[in-house]
DNA sequence: CACTGATACATGCAAATGCATCTAGTTTGA
DNA sequence: TCAAACTAGATGCATTTGCATGTATCAGTG
């Protein structure tokens, strides 16, 4: 801990243990939360695409943004959409500026779904958030994993 | 805002946002860590495996230990452990106390490659963490993660 | 002790995932 | 202007995952 070795490794340290308690509390969260009745009907994955696309102003969506939110690789999020839309709860649009793009949107179903889904969703949420930290300490983390969330993205 | 049924609403609400933050700023790391040449040879699940058993004091844990802290069915899990154990990375015993159980602990080869990658891991997420957040925020951080764990963890 | 239910782990099988690759459209730069 | 490099997304195929179930062991009750 004294000298310049001793601090860069604690440096060093602290943010891995840091990532690693992240890492872990979201494991334990998302854990319970995915063995909810609420994703009985539709997985976590897949709703969470209809999520992210009923948060989005334009209500349009390209693809590669909505890949970059989700952890799964390109060719997985293709597929996933596909089921979506074989399931109506989305509809792909080519993408006006881009021939290559495809535009992703809620259908009136998918909507509705996500809704259904998202009410008990976040009911869940706040059962397991609430009683471990306070308002205070919720809006310090949402702060902190925000601040963390921004920076990585931008390299 | 007012009387009890807003303040209500804006807890579930902070809840809400706050797991978001949390979980887009996990997906944001782990994207770019186990994009890294680190987990090339071993996938970040597997590697979470070593990592989890060379934490441990006694060396040895049983799979569902394992299996609390991996975001894995317990099914996947067993057959991650026969990929490892395939591997030499990795080694079954019976548990002495417990006929069903099997207790897990690391070959000198699993030790050697749990050692190499984690140095590589380590180096990875202190670039990505340490830039984002001051060493304050990051024992903040680290503090509220692992209360939310611990409260989510006893129901 | 026999019996019922629960727990730990393994396994068959269908579904989901990722890698490599393909097609098509876009950007770059000589 | 046009070819080379790049990007968006889809698809073949092998690997990984999860659900349902099977087997063995344990814990509790009469």
């Amino acid at each position: 801990m004294s000298g310049p070795t001793g601090a860069a490794s604690s440096a060093v340290r602290l943010a891995a243990e840091t990532w690693e308690s992240l890492f872990r509390s979201q494991v334990a969260v998302m854990r319970k939360l995915q063995s909810g009745p609420a994703f009985k009907t539709l997985p976590v994955k897949e709703y969470d695409v209809l999520f992210t696309l009923s948060r989005c102003p334009s209500g349009q969506l390209r693809l590669n943004e909505i890949n970059d939110k989700v952890l799964l690789s390109q060719s997985s999020l293709s597929r996933l959409v596909d089921r979506l839309e074989k399931r109506g709860l989305v509809e792909r649009t080519a993408a006006p500026d881009d021939g290559r793009g495809v535009l992703l949107s809620l259908t009136d179903s998918g909507r509705e779904l996500q809704k259904a889904i998202g009410r008990e969703h976040v009911r869940d949420i706040a059962h397991l958030v609430a009683p471990a930290l306070t308002a205070e300490e919720q809006r310090e983390l949402l702060r902190l994993t925000e601040k963390l969330r921004a920076s990585v993205a931008g390299h």
